[in-house]
RNA sequence: UGGGGUGUCGCCAAGUGGUUAAGGCACCGGACUUUGACUCCGGCAUCGCAGGUUCGAAUCCUGCCACCCCAGCCA
């Protein structure tokens, strides 16, 4: 697919300049993710983008997590995150953590207060906000900054061991309290946190390096190259270097920034997601109707189909946000190419073939693709009484209308040919079912003397299988569910993002593996659900329609 | 009102002073079709605005305008 057209952008000509320049000989990003939450569509950019820059330009990529604040953090994500990154495709160089660092942040901590730039603060929390500034207006010095070395060494081991409560003092950075930079006023570099657990030190510490300190230093011990990251650090980078130009770092990576990712009809941010899941607006992390890659995956989305995406959006620095039709573009190219055909109706009319045997089942054949034969085929069964869709009959229409009207002749797909003789109904005027008479001369070919235009799905009443079928749409009634003010995303909810349809299958499909994907002829890709299959249940998701010209000439009438 | 960014077709996005301003998605035609799918053919921009430099500018300069980010002991 589109996959092999190797992708280009700003970042990938800063590496090929370094590389060229001799700048580097070889390239190593990372891929930092906080584990306090589960990856989304957004991670995977970030993931397509580094471990896909290592890959081509034959460096490494790590895996790391950015885990220096316990209070929010859990096993659970990086567990998921792992599972997340290797289903997408890739393989890390290096697993670390930021707090397997933590020793050796320590010791470079030390030596910023040995140079007499850093300092052990006993302002408040409060105060520190207050002696900032703001954006327009310079910062105060704080009555602490100009402690001793000594004294700020021996307060820093004491921070350590643990002798003083939480809040109480902040090791800083002594920078610039009137840079016009927030970042650069003196800004926090560890915080005390006595009572937290951390998932993978435990309680060995009771003070915690802040991001801006943790990140640099954790590139450099690595020997990242280029550290990507997104646009809000950008104002973070002048601290970044500043931290690596002053402590004895082993090199010092580059960072860049990107745009992070923003789509359609749904939101990205971790607090949203998290709040949709606690909230119970959506079934889990993994509701398919979720963004995150478990839900993708869930869905039915392939990693392929993700990866594609996530190259066809391409890098840059521009704030934009993605129309959902693009990623659904890449799901559809991927499944046309690879899902088996199956029929099903997901809103079953019966259908009486009159003329049909009472009592006879006939087995066709049809192939599982229309265009690749290495796919095989897959046996129907045929009998005297079928279910169609609703949607493919009408009473009256016009010739535009390319299926089953009174007195009109349509094929079933992979099969004969029928003409509706009568509608039945009830006293409501619904209609119960009709009754066709089928061509036993046009299995396989056309009928003489006429020609039949349209083409409908259908399925065996008896030798069909009943199933759940869920079918998803957009989680959000609007594309930006958050820019509204005054409103919160909550209110855009769409309140039909999951329609469950009880749905007659073709025989073939009650054998599907858990996680096969389809294409239900006529009506989109369907996954069977993983979950739903663990417990022995037939549910099949939908993934994506089928793109549907028809609808848009129906929509424009309407 | 400070600082940092960004503005090329409806949405992404190439373009790095001389190109007819790539490509994808979407959209609009039309062909094909036992999926109104797929595929195929065709259509679809003068580059935020205003000046300026230049033989020549989306690309350089100046001035505007719009939008995004920053005042966590979050990342």
């Amino acid at each position: 697919m589109s996959e092999s057209k190797k992708p280009t952008n700003f970042i990938r000509q800063i590496i090929e300049a370094d590389l060229a320049s001799g700048k580097h000989r070889k390239i190593h990003t990372r891929f930092p993710p906080e584990p306090n939450g589960y990856l989304h569509i957004g991670h995977a950019k970030s993931i397509v983008l580094n471990f896909g820059i290592a890959e081509d330009y034959g460096g490494e990529c790590n895996l790391r997590f950015d885990d220096t604040n316990p209070h929010k953090e859990d096993v659970e994500y990086v567990e998921a995150i792992k599972e997340d990154v290797r289903w997408l495709g890739y393989e890390w160089a290096g697993l670390y953590y930021a707090s397997d660092y933590f020793e050796q942040l320590y010791e470079f901590a030390v030596e910023l207060i040995e140079k007499g730039l850093a300092y052990v603060c006993d302002l408040t929390p409060e105060q520190v906000r207050e002696y900032r500034g703001t954006l327009t207006e310079p910062g105060r010095e704080s009555p602490y900054r100009n402690r001793s070395v000594e004294e700020n060494l021996d307060l820093f081991r004491r921070m350590r061991a643990g002798e003083f409560e939480d809040g109480a003092r902040t090791l800083r950075a002594k920078i610039d309290m009137a840079s016009p930079n927030m970042n650069m006023r003196d800004p926090t570099l560890y915080r005390i946190r006595r009572g937290a657990i951390h998932h993978q030190t435990g309680d060995e510490w009771c003070i915690y390096p802040m991001y801006d300190f943790t990140h640099p230093l954790s590139d450099a011990l690595e020997g990242i190259t280029h550290s990507l990251c997104t646009l809000e650090f950008e104002d973070h980078r002048p601290l970044y270097d500043w931290v690596l130009d002053h402590v004895s770092a082993p090199c010092h990576p580059r960072q860049i920034e990107f745009a992070r990712l923003n789509l359609e009809y749904t939101v990205m941010s971790k607090r949203k997601l998290t709040q949709l899941v606690e909230e119970g607006h959506v079934e889990g992390w993994d509701d398919p109707r979720m963004p995150t890659i478990a839900g993708l995956r869930r869905r039915g989305y392939t990693p392929a189909a993700i990866r594609d995406f996530c190259n066809r959006i391409g890098v840059t620095k521009v704030d934009g946000t993605v129309e959902m039709g693009v990623l659904e573009a890449s799901i559809r190219e991927d499944l046309d190419r690879t899902a088996p055909r199956r029929m099903a109706v997901l809103d079953p009319l019966k259908v009486v073939i009159t003329n049909y045997p009472e009592g006879k089942v006939e087995t066709l054949s049809a192939p599982n693709h229309p265009k690749d034969d290495s796919m095989g085929t897959r046996e129907l069964k045929l009998t005297r009484e079928i279910y169609i869709d609703r949607a493919d009959f009408r009473e009256s229409a016009n010739k535009k209308y390319k299926r089953l009207v009174l007195g009109g002749e349509v094929r079933l797909r992979n099969a004969y040919t029928i003409v509706c003789d009568e509608v039945v109904k009830d006293d409501e005027g619904r209609i119960l079912e009709l009754r066709c008479r089928y061509d036993p001369h046009t299995l396989g070919r056309n009928p003489e003397g006429r020609k039949v235009r349209g083409v409908i799905h259908w399925v065996s009443a008896s030798e069909g299988v009943e199933a759940e079928v869920r079918l998803y749409d957009r989680l959000f009634t609007r594309p930006d569910p958050d820019g509204v003010k005054g409103a919160s995303f909550l209110d855009f909810i769409n309140p039909d993002s999951l329609k469950v349809v009880t749905a007659m299958l073709e025989p073939a499909l009650a054998g599907a593996e858990a996680g096969a994907r389809f294409q239900f002829e006529r009506e989109g890709y369907f996954c069977r659900d993983a979950k739903e299959a663990e417990k022995g249940r037939l549910v099949f998701n939908r993934v994506v329609t089928l793109r549907d010209s028809w609808a848009k000439v129906e929509g424009k009438k309407a």
